[in-house]
DNA sequence: CGGTGCCTTGATTTTCATCAACACCTGTGG
DNA sequence: CCACAGGTGTTGATGAAAATCAAGGCACCG
């Protein structure tokens, strides 16, 4: 089975076709400009710069100037820090609606790490300076952006603690079902993560190795928890898959 | 060897006599405050409550009212979270001069974990309302806590790669290494730490064991890399101790 | 149809947690 | 003043979990 993508993708993409073709509706639900008004929203709109990345494109690069900041509209963005010693460890996943790169609201002059597009993805972009005015002119701006990263600080300590206290198959159980809440959809025996992962991505996301992660996925299979194919994951049996992953509550 | 507090503890704490006594300057020189008038300085400090805490005294607990933030005017807090098993595991320390439980500023209305003071420690503190009167009415108040925000977000970012990559030995290094550079003190032979610190806690920062930590101190004061006393650390050989932890650079 | 990227599985080894026992230091209260 | 309890630290023995080493298979792409 191939990813199809919605028709919002067009061979060719023309930005000024295709920001006439965006309804600002687009914008309306999502957390940073729900306070917003139609007129409002198309200002914003108006400055920002529309881009698809192709899969395994990155974004920006950790290290890079912060000159922009992001907002995904459709696709997956892959956070991910690179160590010393050259691996790669997954810090994070976007999702569509959410700001990234917001490295300028934390007054960074570079980016922390690397964001690359997990899947084909769109984003628009503003330059780092607008967000001082969006945050001064828009009210509600800057507050519900760092209402984000609070979560996304408060989700980072919840990772800190289960790398440092949960075995191997606990954390890969969590990262497989946080991704599925995050992307989720709805197939006929269950539910498939929206976007191409490999076991080498899952091993990266939870500290251990792609063959853990397959052996894993293997047993989980046999016992009807999961169906895996290349790049590809469908949880059938999600409530016990929870159990495993020996989260609270 | 004792702890001896500085005379700034007396034994009697008056708020007020206290208030007085603490100079203006004290702030001045504190990144939220840096770009502050003497004059806007006092005002933030007659809005303060003071109060001092003991050893292993909770300032706020995970999951309670996110009421106030803090600055911490002296002593070390460490920032703990407990997991859904009971096991504790340290986010963060704080040093003099930083602002902590700033749940506020990200509009969260929770602290998300717990703050302890790790010695003997004098914060002051206002109401979490406050923040946004001071972030409009003083400039560069709220710039300068966002970085702080960032720089947090970073190190753990960092802290979160060590942990899934990095194998016991190095992590306890940089642990280490991390409370000699926040807070060490330069004594006879070597760097001492400035507060209490047990195998446990740093098991709790490094998700080990007391008995693995224990181990690896006892191979390193043989080494000559370190000397022990109980809760107590003093680093002799900081740089071989940073090989040790195969930091970058 | 050849190459590259992804996945699987067995065998072996390493690391570190766990189990267990004890020593020591410090403050407390009889 | 001494006994004792609780928190802290050490060290050995054992075992389990997961990394590493090794080899091969399969899917997809040009």
């Amino acid at each position: 089975m191939r990813y199809k993508r919605p028709a919002l993708f067009l061979p060719v993409q023309i930005p000024e076709f295709f920001l006439a073709k965006l309804d600002e509706s687009l914008l309306t639900d999502l957390p940073p400009f729900s306070r917003l008004t139609r007129a409002e929203i198309r200002e914003i709109l108006d400055l920002a710069t529309p881009r698809r990345y192709d899969e395994g494109t990155a974004v920006f690069d950790e290290g890079a100037e912060a000159d922009r900041f992001f907002l995904l509209l459709d696709g997956v963005i892959r956070v991910v820090r690179t160590t010393a010693t050259g691996e790669q460890v997954i810090a994070l996943h976007i999702a569509p609606g959410q700001l990234f790169g917001i490295a300028p609201a934390l007054e960074r002059n570079t980016y922390p790490a690397t964001a690359v597009a997990a899947a084909e993805s769109l984003a628009i972009s503003w330059p780092a300076r607008l967000w001082r005015d969006f945050a001064t002119r828009y009210d509600g701006f800057a507050t519900e952006n760092y209402r984000t990263v609070g979560e996304r600080l408060g989700e980072m300590q919840t990772r800190m603690a289960d790398l440092a206290t949960k075995a191997v198959e606990q954390r890969v159980a969590g990262a497989i079902l946080r991704m599925v809440n995050q992307t989720g959809r709805k197939v006929e025996d269950g539910i498939e993560i929206a976007f191409p992962v490999t076991r080498q991505n899952i091993s990266e996301m939870t500290g251990t190795t792609l063959h853990t992660v397959s052996r894993l996925l293997s047993a989980w299979e046999k016992d009807g928890l999961v169906r895996s194919t290349r790049r590809h994951i469908v949880v059938t049996a999600p409530h016990r898959l929870v159990l495993l992953s020996g989260a609270a509550g």
